[in-house]
DNA sequence: GTAGCCCGACAACCTCCGGTTGTCGGGACA
DNA sequence: TGTCCCGACAACCGGAGGTTGTCGGGCTAC
């Protein structure tokens, strides 16, 4: 792809040749590859050197579309000057809720979305730079996080139920909290010993209903086929969160008041990392953003106690 | 990058082997080379298969895309089932105000841009097959056109004069026709014998001024720049042109009315051409468009007289 | 505690991919 | 029509990248 580019800037095999560090016939041999690879000529060969054809034409504005992606995923690992990188909580509560909102607001900022363990190993991955933000609940005061690790609690996602349609509450479309008690709630995937897990283990014990986790993790298919066709079984699921599959009609998202289940997402940063893209993801979400919930929403909505303020 | 993603799909090395056939230590191999080349480490090896590092995390969407662009790449030289594949006049004129427009309307639909010779090469590729569509400006009446293959004038450009700040008409904004006679019009880039130099040559005998070719085309920016700092040169630019470079402020755009000079561009195709996108192109184009000349409009336009209606 | 298992790494070997140099035919141009 | 330059072809060669065989090291089951 390099080289086939390199002509079409140079002009001739031999120019080419010559920005590649490689002798023509290298060149030439490589564009025969490609050619015989391809099964389509790309270039007509003249006195006066190589012109595309139709189908060289064509290929060109994607060859030159990999070459980019090629120094993306490059860039992507480069130690210093690499694209913002955050850590986010597993897709199924919020898949880049958090995230898009920001891109729109952002175009420009490239932003790589990874997941820690848990906020203990985000924490601890921000303190040590190898992570620039992560969105966490964070069980903690603040002045027990490490020294130069800030967190600002900057996002409460609302939870809804999804169910498939033979449950008890498909057709609720709102159900106050205390119905809860007494029902299974599924959550597999959910890992022993992380911030996630002690939410949910407060929440149900407030609430008076079970969480299940039984079952390995198939990932978000299978999960939500098998909630699709249980009358008894639910699961939570950020208000944010877009399902790719199945279609929405085969589940049925149950809103929950009185109060009304958040989960409660803090900022975390080092605050002598100088990324330019984290001051302004700091701004955006410092910022009171519409059509989200502050977190110091008055008593209609419920987080465990130990969420940071 | 395959093998990179296979891992991450299988769990582990052993796994992606199989499905690259490959045996596993080539994998491995290939991994440490990866790893090397990049510098980082992209999995954690455990007793259970590899896990993704934060590093490859952050690399595996990219390395995705990587494969999707390859993947684009490929296709668009595939015979048959490739997207399609539209000839347009050289960017100068209209760098894809056409096809820009029409790709908003359908962002799915994958479009090819090429530039064949001239009117006649299009014509025989449309035939051929060698191209899905072209927008040309064509020559001949309609039933000069080779078999099965249909034109229709949908589109007619508003063209504009473009000159440098020390130009006389560059604070004008509009001027009459009539004041273009005995000026000096540079179009390098034009090729002779084509139907886009036949609309100059007219377009310059109808109103009494020159065109000028002279000068190799070393491409659009010495040309704009040669423009920007010329008393007496000027151009044509199509209205919806967006120039990269120089800074529009160092050039100037002047309006031409009594009549407005227009490029008039037929959209041609094959009427037996199955291609899906095609159909949506046909509808797309056939239909009045806001914002455009319909190229019907009243007597205060140019156009040559052979023209296609 | 330990035997077995499965994972990935390492070593040795070999093939052939992809580079090199040398040469050639053919179109453009003076 | 000679000259020049372009790209293709041939012959050769080194090493990139595949193979097989083997090993150490964690889980796991008993």
């Amino acid at each position: 792809m390099r080289t086939f580019v390199a002509i079409t800037d140079a002009g001739t095999f031999h120019e080419a040749s010559d920005s590649l560090s490689i002798s023509q016939q290298a060149v030439s041999k490589r564009v025969a590859a490609l050619e015989k690879s391809l099964g389509v000529r790309l270039f007509t060969r003249t006195a006066r050197g190589a012109r595309l054809t139709v189908d060289g034409q064509a290929f060109l504005p994607h060859a030159r579309a990999l070459l980019r992606a090629e120094a993306r995923a490059v860039a992507s690992v480069r130690p210093g000057s690499r694209a913002l990188r955050v850590d986010v909580i597993s897709r199924r509560l919020a898949p880049g809720g958090l995230l898009s909102d920001f891109h729109r607001a952002h175009p420009d900022a490239e932003l790589d979305a990874v997941t820690l363990r848990d906020a203990d190993a985000a924490i601890a991955a921000v303190q040590a730079g190898t992570v620039d933000a992560a969105f966490r609940a964070v069980t903690v005061p603040a002045w027990q996080l490490p020294d130069g690790v800030a967190a600002v609690r900057v996002h409460d996602e609302p939870l809804q139920l999804l169910t498939g349609p033979a449950h008890e509450f498909a057709d609720a479309g709102t159900i106050a909290m205390e119905r809860l008690a007494g029902h299974r709630i599924w959550m597999p995937g959910i890992v022993a010993g992380t911030e996630w897990a002690a939410y949910y283990e407060d929440f149900a014990a407030a609430f008076g209903f079970t969480i299940e986790v039984t079952g390995p993790d198939f990932g978000t298919e299978p999960l939500l086929d098998t909630i699709a066709r249980s009358a008894v079984l639910a699961t939570f699921v950020g208000e944010q969160t877009r399902l790719l599959w199945p279609p929405e009609d085969d589940l049925r998202r149950v809103d929950v008041r009185d109060p009304t289940p958040v989960y409660p997402h803090s900022l975390i940063w080092r605050r002598d990392n100088p990324h330019p893209a984290l001051a302004l993801l700091r701004d955006h979400f410092a910022s009171p953003r519409p059509g989200h919930l502050a977190p110091d929403a008055p008593g209609l909505t419920w987080a465990p106690d130990w969420a940071a303020r």
